[in-house]
DNA sequence: AGCAAATTGGAATAAAAAATTCCAATTCCC
DNA sequence: GGGAATTGGAATTTTTTATTCCAATTTGCT
């Protein structure tokens, strides 16, 4: 979630000095970046320690930490490709509404995932994936064909992989993990209890936990070692997990690739399944 | 220009210690923005005041605005792709290049995909799914996760779905349609056997056919009674998928939130089953 | 209504970061 | 070879950030 909308949406609960300081940052971002916290504090008639206790009760160690946080949430603010239609689809929408305002909110819950997960932090769940000994997917409802998508990619490059629509059987699977082994975990919301318990036993067990869930802190977010973020915006495409389910898949087929990109033999192993699979296609007739 | 890009062009030029300053620079943005000049320093193994005059031989008046001059490189960086590469993904590809390609690739398929298939024939398959008393679901690979994604939005809804991934058992289910009832086939080549032998026996029991395929001439599109057709770009992508099922994904939602338009009580529906799916999610703590 | 606890927020202070100065060593140019 | 220019770190100064202290105000409970 950008910081300019958090502050946003807390303003009005905020005291005076607090909503001062928001105010100027939310109507002014870029002069906020090139001033000091004593120059904010002219700007806005307060003190030099309210604009940086201001930050810090937004959670941030400090206000440089917060210039960061507006800059990126600059850097985030989606500019549309020319004629998409942003906004939530509503009753009276035609065909052709419905189809940009659905297009826009796909191509925007992905350009803003890739936009909230950083290289080093992409890298690093690279890496975990790379060198696991034994993967195993997890995840519930529309996470869980996510979970089984990315599982047959990675199975394809010749991967160990362990995933199960059963959540049980994910469950059992996760006792058996170890030090070398890793869990990916998919769950929106990150509160999913099935996905939660498996990330928790494998967390247990000193496997490695990669979590792929929304930017809001939830529970599966704390006990994971690598969080990817995802960003949604379900309430524009009538929930059942549409753009959730998109930024997901970009997470997961952009690591597909960088996997790809570095495993030597992974093209034969893609070509491989394409040669084993044709016998599956009917034949062209001329 | 960007910064980055400017100090990647002096580099050569530049004394020892600017060279590695500007070295970790480029190579490491992100981290750049969250160190001190000080901090900096130890990284590169330089002093402190070099980094500050690194600063100001590049013309800022310090480190704070060098900082803020990264930031602004990077967050153009994000903008770019509004006009969005296209190529293929190469062994040489850096990340940034990958991810730009493969969100360009993703968009690019879902824009065809809209773009080929007229209103009058989306109309024509949502009626046929609208009135359908059976709703079948047949897939197989990539494609089957589609239609199992589908199953969940239909059944969402409250039709009668049939979905299985066992291929028998979709054939077996096949073998009872009828004239009242819809074929709902996923397959981009056209040419996957257990599809093709769903579709010719729904066909033959009079079941109406969907076919959601690619534009090729292919078996699956001359059994079909309605053909919404589908644009993936695999070779751009490294096969295995991504972009064929992100356009079939694109079909299927856009078919799911017509049909949400057009059911009066879609949306308790789809609340319930909200309702419903929240006992399974960890209560949130203060 | 009264009182204690919690919150607010500025002034003062301390710590950290940024910028400049000093100067020795090295390089460049005539 | 010698003077000028450049390099770049250590030391120092200045600026910025963060924390502490404390009075005033607000909130919550009896």
């Amino acid at each position: 979630m950008s910081i300019l909308k958090k502050i946003s949406a807390q303003l009005e609960a905020m005291a005076p000095a607090d909503r001062q300081i928001g105010r100027f940052i939310i109507d002014n971002p870029d002069q906020m970046l090139r001033l000091s916290s004593a120059a904010l504090a002219v700007e806005t008639g307060r003190s030099q320690s309210s604009v940086v206790k201001f930050s810090q009760k937004l959670g941030y160690a400090g206000y440089q930490e917060l210039k960061l946080a507006v800059s990126e949430a600059k850097a985030q603010e989606w500019q549309a490709p020319a004629g998409m239609i942003h906004g939530t689809i509503e009753v009276g929408d035609g065909y052709l509404t419905i189809l940009q305002k659905l297009l826009g909110s796909k191509m925007q819950a992905m350009q803003q995932t890739i936009s909230v997960n950083n290289e080093a932090n992409i890298e690093k769940a690279l890496e975990a994936l790379h060198d696991a000994r034994r993967i195993h997917l997890a995840g519930v409802g529309a996470s869980s064909l996510v979970a089984r998508d990315f599982s047959y990619k990675l199975m394809k490059l010749g991967r160990n992989v362990l995933h199960d629509s059963d959540s049980h059987v994910q469950m059992a699977n996760a006792s058996t993990l170890g030090p070398d082994d890793l869990l990916f975990a998919l769950s929106y919301s990150g509160a999913s209890i099935e996905t939660l318990r498996i990330a928790e036993l494998a967390s247990q067990r000193q496997a490695t936990v990669v979590a792929v869930t929304g930017l809001q802190d939830n529970p599966l977010a704390r006990v994971a070692d690598i969080c990817l973020h995802t960003v949604g915006d379900e309430d524009r495409v009538r929930s059942s997990a549409i753009t959730a389910r998109d930024a997901q898949l970009m997470l997961t087929d952009l690591l597909f690739i960088l996997l790809v990109q570095r495993q030597p033999d992974a093209n034969d192993y893609v070509h491989n399944s394409e040669t084993a699979v044709s016998v599956l296609k009917a034949k062209r007739l001329s």
